[in-house]
DNA sequence: TTTTGTAAGTAAGTTTTACTCACCTTTTGT
DNA sequence: ACAAAAGGTGAGTAAAACTTACTTACAAAA
């Protein structure tokens, strides 16, 4: 079996980017099979060559997305030295990434999760990373005491990943442009010091 | 035009109660229209009496639940008095019910926010409301100064949901338990006073 | 009491769409 | 050179969502 590249056999890229650029323009469910082939300029059966079913589809561009992405984000942590920095790096490459990447992002928070086959992804995998890199920046934060002593890591976690999410969702959803700057500048400040007067 | 009360057509109320325990054990879309109206010894063609497709008894049956939802997080906080207790209060009503019901909770979760028609249902209507209340709050904590003066409440209401939310994805999506005292407590201290030392 | 109009419900289609399978064609390793 | 494998095709299948023409129950008006 032959390994499968970035560019290897070119129907499969041409599916990819095909369903890639639907996904621009409508949902997963109202996308066929038909459309992407047609779009793709290949048949219906060499779909099924490449990919398992329509959702393997999502999965695997999703997992394309996702590799970049998660290499950004990374390069960005690893250019911080404080924990705080570490966790505004995130917070602004995640927003700024879904902010330009509209595809990814309507993928990512809203096509995967209602299908348990996701879980057993390679792009769920990513994802496990993600929030793993999240995790340990915040122990990391705790055991060099820039953080409070009984801050819970797993909780801290989801707190800052439900923000992200939650901060650009609306704006995935009704398409419109999201001020990243001053999104993840005030979701760390909120985490950083509270707003309780 | 007969009015559609809560009890009426003895067949939506199968139909809908058919629907809804389905959704305990599989997804939406690995359920079928033949297999709800099998379970609720009706015929396929009643259910597009009631409903204009799936998707319109999905959003049906959210409605249902999140109606019951809201007025039980309404209750609560206006049980309260001080901002952040109200905003507690949300936390833990929300958590609590997520936590209890499950199909309530996956199906607002997970199953609906892929397709636009979602944004123009009842079920939306309502959660623009819960939202609101949350953001009503804050603008109150702001205005009694319980909370520091430059809190943007829009982003504060987006941080508290998707904290919320994403405390609970992962228990919902598995099935496992979850403590709401501890998550409830938590994300409010971490929103109250920040993590940073 | 009969009529009549409407809501509740049925049963047998139709159509769409994801997916399969048997078959060609081109490339590649030995 | 040639077998084997990868790339690609096109017609066909099955299942599931949705339609439509129909019947039955039932309440209110005449």
């Amino acid at each position: 079996m032959k390994p499968v590249s970035k560019t290897s056999p070119p129907g499969r890229i041409k599916i990819m980017t095909s369903f890639s650029t639907l996904m621009g323009t409508k949902d997963f469910q109202s996308i066929t099979i038909a459309e992407i082939a047609k779009n793709a300029g290949v048949t219906e059966g060499l779909i099924y060559k490449y990919f398992k079913d329509k959702k393997d589809l999502l999965y695997q561009v999703l997992c394309q997305h996702f590799a970049g992405f998660l290499s950004l984000v990374q390069d960005r942590t690893a250019a911080e030295n404080s924990c705080i920095a570490k966790l505004e790096a995130i917070v602004s490459a995640s927003l700024e990434s879904y902010n330009q990447n509209r595809v990814f992002a309507r993928i990512l928070l809203l096509e995967v999760r209602n299908s348990p086959a996701y879980f057993d992804s390679c792009a769920y995998a990513m994802v496990k990373k993600y929030s793993r890199l999240i995790r340990e920046i915040v122990c990391d934060g705790i055991a060099k005491k820039e953080l409070k002593p009984d801050t819970d890591p797993f909780l801290l976690q989801k707190v800052i990943l439900g923000a992200i999410e939650h901060t650009c969702l609306k704006q995935v959803i009704f398409d419109r442009e999201l001020d990243v700057q001053a999104a993840s500048s005030g979701i760390i400040n909120i985490v950083s010091y509270g707003v309780k007067k």
